[in-house]
DNA sequence: AGAGATTTGTACGTATGTATG
DNA sequence: TCATACATACGTACAAATCTC
């Protein structure tokens, strides 16, 4: 599976496969990846470069990361949709003192409506044209 | 500076250092960070703890790393303004095919207004109150 | 309570490669 | 050619948190 003579990084050979599993439904959503040992063993790589892959795929807000209990598939909870009738809005990764206090996860953005700040895995934003289609 | 024998994980405080320094001006966008070798020495730390601490920061966005010029605080470029009259908005990190083919540095989000996405370090979204003929 | 196994976290060391000036 | 600086990848050891027996 891994080429060691590949031009591509073998940390991302490996993240490649692992998005690849997950993209295609193998591993579902709430799963947990194999552990560092196992993918050790599978992929014949040291624990170090196994373990910048799963940080990729952490950056990318793929997978969360439950110390002891393993790696897993991030799952999409409960989107709220927030309405927006006017303002700037932009994007950005949070600042540790955001994250910690909106509870953020790794590898999620923020998103700033004007002064107001939103996780960006819990709010989608709802931008009117005169009244909501509902 | 490193204190070895905090509960906080060493990379966390230079990474907790390196940031501080980077809110306050001393080192401002665009300035060069010092190098591996120079935080090494200055902080008695090894170099793959000096590299993790540069990943946390790459991650958050707020450096860019050029091989082998040297790490960089990240500059805000021109941000275009987008107006959007109706939609929902969402943000969320990029795949790898967005970050290749919209040339998107690390630790910087997209914004999804329903189909359109925009890296979200050069866009900013203008929500309008009286939405002009579309 | 305790022991042991599992799994991720932290931190060190070492070697070599790649890209630029 | 040489020096600098980041990139990749291996290895080792121990710690922390959780679960099971």
């Amino acid at each position: 599976m891994i080429d060691p003579d590949s031009d591509r990084a073998r940390y991302l050979q490996l993240a490649d496969a692992l998005r690849a599993r997950i993209a295609s439904g193998e591993l579902p959503p709430g799963s947990r990846l194999p552990s560092e040992k196992t993918l050790e063993q599978e992929t014949g790589l040291n624990r170090s470069t196994i373990r910048r892959s799963i940080e990729v795929l952490r950056a990318e807000g793929l997978i969360v990361v439950r110390h002891p209990h393993g790696t897993f598939v991030r799952e999409q909870g409960e989107v709220e949709v927030v309405e927006v009738a006017s303002g700037t809005v932009t994007a950005r990764m949070p600042t540790p003192e955001e994250r910690r206090q909106l509870v953020i996860g790794e590898g999620v953005p923020v998103l700033l409506v004007d002064e107001r700040i939103y996780a960006a895995d819990r709010v989608a934003l709802r931008v009117h044209q005169q009244s909501p289609t509902n």
